[in-house]
DNA sequence: CTTATGTAAGTAAACATTCACATACGGAAT
DNA sequence: ATTCCGTATGTGAATGTTTACTTACATAAG
């Protein structure tokens, strides 16, 4: 393995990246980002801490490769959603769902996302959470700015606060979500918010 | 100072706790909460680390009182609205304001109330959220049912994703403002949210 | 004289990270 | 095939730092 490639410029990932990455997720998910530590992910792995080293310059690089994850997947789906030519609010719809599908079903994205308080002493994690914000802001922007323009969306509205309403209410849910210990159908509530949305946006 | 009661009870609080307090805050303020440590919070009040375990048993002790502090206040406000006896739509506005104002005034409130990820593994300190979230959403509810039947708030709304679209909204616009290095005034931003929330209650 | 408050030094645990050494493995040379 | 070698990968122990917290002792105050 060129381990200058793979460990430093990590423009792709060798599948040993990938499982470690995909152990830490589910580690997240089981306990706690808080639980997150080199020893127990290395546990998890059957393998000793030293190991983990092999494949990951530090703790951070791996907690960037999670990011990173998510952000490809995410940006895949806005441009995809983008591109579609449906109406405006059944891609605002798209978006909304797919992300709300993702925090369901993947509770360590959210716990990841969430944790800009964790990452603060850190650059290139807050960078990374940012851009993962800005990237969603922007496309639901751009989604809206065309629809008022195509006469789907009302005239009306002021965007960068509609935007907000709407990132801020998903978090929002799923913060409740997730500190009432998950005692509640995420997907389903947030589809009623969802329509709530929904109703803000139409003519 | 009687230990038993000040240290462990705590209904009330001696002066040279508060004095621990308000240095912490300043602390979080400052720097961050993850910089409140034991260490750097005596070295700013100027007496050794063993000094603060005269006047609280733990560091979570102090979070706590940070929290309850910030929900004392909170409550008074909360109270105080709901007696009043003004249009539904002036009380929603007062309460949005009041918290808006305490939040850029005293940045650490939000640092501390937007920190669950780091209080997750302390039962006391996810109840002590929890329960501030909880007397906000509540009471938004009461406001906004009671404008409903006195005819001052659109009939056809969802309470609780609007106390989600509400509370959420404002989070995030707080979140953005201290991820991106408060580089925009956020009272003014808040007070536009402000409005478009009102125009999704009115009649 | 008793109680409250502070200090200095220390303890113990958690944590990320490193390092000397061992093993495994794939290809090249014999 | 067998030997050989360089590289990738893993181990076990250790390192150094940062934590919250404790304790024996001192001083101040009423």
């Amino acid at each position: 393995m060129n381990v200058y490639l793979h460990k430093n410029a990590m423009h792709t990932k060798t599948e040993k990246q990938r499982q470690i990455i995909e152990a830490a997720i589910e580690l997240i998910a089981e306990k706690s980002i808080q639980q997150l530590t080199i020893k127990n992910l290395a546990k998890k792995l059957g393998v000793t801490d030293g190991a983990l080293y092999r494949h990951f310059n530090s703790k951070i690089d791996i907690l960037l490769g999670i990011l990173h994850m998510f952000q490809a997947e995410a940006r895949e789906n806005l441009e995809q959603v983008k591109k579609s030519r449906l109406p405006a609010l059944q891609q605002f719809e798209d978006i909304f769902l797919y992300r709300l599908k993702y925090f369901t079903q993947r509770p360590a994205v959210a716990a990841v996302i969430f944790s800009e308080s964790i990452f603060q002493n850190d650059v290139r994690l807050t960078r990374a959470v940012n851009e993962f914000l800005t990237m969603h802001e922007d496309t639901l922007r751009i989604i809206i700015e065309r629809g008022i323009r195509k006469g789907e969306i009302r005239k009306g509205i002021l965007i960068d606060e509609t935007i907000y309403i709407t990132i801020g209410s998903m978090r929002y849910l799923v913060t409740r979500w997730r500190l009432k210990g998950r005692d509640f159908d995420l997907y389903e509530k947030g589809v009623q918010l969802l329509g709530n949305l929904k109703e803000l946006l139409k003519c």
